[in-house]
DNA sequence: CAGTATCCATGAAGATACTG
DNA sequence: CAGTATCTTCATGGATACTG
């Protein structure tokens, strides 16, 4: 698994935005934690139609990356509660910025101006 | 090639923009041409890496979707312009902030404070 | 419940050579 | 110059079954 230390950052921040978060499933488990700390069913129901093994690999690499945080109840059946981190949180101003824009988009189609 | 017509927009504006940029390549091309127009060398070139064929699928397709256009000039040898929608202007916002974040989590690294 | 372990299918990307 | 045409490789994702 691709540990922290090896990610070569690239100089450009929005290039290392786009290597952390610059993918589909991982913009949307931010979005989906924006509401708050979800259980990994919960995840899994949010996220219509991932898989077990892709949302686990991406929740792992997210959680090594310090993007989310990853809580485990001792109880039985286990418990394990997924949330941002302080640096997760600050994802919010661009995913709200994805919603805009994702608005003026299907709006801009309707009236084919695009 | 993928037509605008065939591609279903989610529901959710955040999965909706992610399906449109929501990749490496894309963002940076955007990111590029928020520079200002530029040509097919120019953008190879600041877009490190990248290969002919790929860089072309990725311009092609975002051209359909209505981000960018091309403009085609009847010289010898061809020349050909990439510039910025008016809906792909839109995405400066965006940009900027994956810019703020991008520089947030890079300085998160070196405090150690991930 | 929250994953892991396999296996398979798909396709995205890279390298290279060639063309209008 | 601005691509296209191929071919190969590799990573990602999906389905399913199983486990601490």
């Amino acid at each position: 698994m691709t540990d922290l230390k090896y990610l070569e950052l690239p100089q450009c921040p929005v290039a290392t935005t786009a290597l952390l978060i610059g993918d589909h499933w991982k913009i949307l488990i931010i979005r989906e934690l924006l509401n708050g700390t979800k259980r990994f069913s919960e995840l899994a129901k949010g996220l219509d139609g991932v898989s077990n093994k892709v949302l686990s690999q991406h929740l792992k690499i997210m959680e090594i990356r310090g993007l989310i945080h990853r809580e485990v109840y001792a109880e039985v059946p286990v418990k394990v509660e997924y949330s941002l981190t302080s640096i997760g949180w600050k994802l919010k101003p661009l995913i709200r910025e994805m919603w805009k824009w994702g608005e003026i988009y299907k709006e801009s189609i309707h009236t084919n101006d695009v």
